[in-house]
DNA sequence: ACTATTATTTAGGCTTACCTAAAAGTAGTC
DNA sequence: GACTACTTTTAGGTAAGCCTAAATAATAGT
């Protein structure tokens, strides 16, 4: 029986999860910097939880981290409680997406699986939050679905906007205000040499916007 | 500006709040009681809460405590938003008035005065939540309602429950299977001589109820 | 009023999770 | 291969809030 897990400890794993989701190691620094604490507290914790039994994580010094199944597990639930928060403040309460990833940030701990069940029923058992990063079911399965990173678009190709995983809500009023949401079709119109910077249509609208590469690089849309 | 106070510290003044609500002292073995700690611990945290600038309470040595207006203010502020979240499980997830306690007492620490404001306004400001406790207002006025304990009765007197402040939710299941709920008119029928145990007639539906002067006791009614 | 019981406080410790400062390891450049 | 710069770990410390055990104050019975 694994006991319940501090608050604490499921950000570390969270964290380490989305640090980790292309295959590679996160490092102390990473996680330090991502929490706004100090690089020695890190290190303190990922020791622990690769020392409990079952570990989180298996830690190499000087190297980093990555999650065991366990781990994985664990911050998966997670994941799954925030997503479904962010869904039901949006469809619920009339939050709008700038606002709900602080407000989810705190509640995912103070969430029982009874809260987690009702949510999801209410909401139809939805499958994307709103930025569109799909939701772990109540089996900590994820929706697979074909996509890929705006950055890779070629040009004159169009398609659908399925992810914008931003946490900062200065960056997402400025991208919703543009109309880059989720559900949203688009075509690439040019990009600039040098920097690699976008300008793409919206279909809907006819509208034209512009995004630099690193803004771009993290939405992902299905091309076709 | 008061700085934020911490979960822990939130529900000390609440059950302070709820243990002197008849304008006498808290003790701290009822504190102790309550909160399923040691009573050293409360010492501790009664001397630390009356020693702050301002101070939240007022403490004298082995005879007790009672807020200060700050304290009152912090302790409404919990009170309402823990009430708000009772009357928004049960009127938007579902819930039964015997789950809500237990859950709510968790997620008023985790709730932002934006969450707070756009439940107050889903569910239209309401005034009272499921066991008929008045919920403050975001001034923190508490609507005043003449009531008084179903012990006070007289026979063949009727009236009509407000308030079933308990939190057991054992207690809660039976309460609702007899019909005593918030909003049911009652008639007091007879009373046992020795212990003041009480029949009452729930005029709704001709149903007779036999309850104990302990459970009774905290239950009110208006008279009329 | 005195003693037994009960309630409360003091004293000293533990755990979690953070910190800073100093030591040690890793990597890139010459 | 050695020097510098950077990252990471170790060591030692702090604050919150809990604990137990021992000391002291209040209360009640005779």
């Amino acid at each position: 029986m694994p006991k319940e897990l501090s608050p604490n400890i499921q950000d570390y794993l969270k964290r380490i999860y989305e640090l980790t989701r292309d295959g590679g190691l996160a490092t102390t620094s990473e996680l330090a910097d991502l929490m706004a604490i100090s690089p020695a507290s890190v290190t303190n914790m990922l020791q622990k939880l690769s020392n409990t039994e079952p570990p989180y994580l298996t830690y190499t010094k000087h190297q980093g981290v990555r999650l065991t199944e366990a781990g994985r597990r664990a911050a998966l639930k997670i994941l799954r409680r925030h997503r479904l928060l962010e869904e039901f403040l949006v469809a619920k309460l009339g939050y709008t997406w700038d606002e709900v990833h602080a407000e989810a940030e705190i509640l995912e701990h103070a969430m029982s699986p009874l809260l987690e069940e009702r949510m999801d029923a209410v909401l139809g058992h939805p499958e994307f939050d709103p930025h569109g990063d799909p939701i772990p079911d109540s089996n900590l399965d994820i929706p697979v679905i074909q996509q890929t990173s705006l950055a890779n678009l070629k040009i004159d190709q169009g398609g659908k906007i399925l992810r914008v995983p931003h946490e900062d809500p200065q960056v997402l009023r400025y991208l919703g205000k543009c109309g880059m949401r989720p559900g949203v079709e688009i075509k690439l119109l040019s990009r600039t040499p040098y920097d690699q910077t976008m300008r793409l249509l919206i279909v809907e609208t006819g509208e034209e916007v512009v995004i630099g590469p690193k803004l771009g690089g993290q939405i992902t849309v299905r091309v076709g």
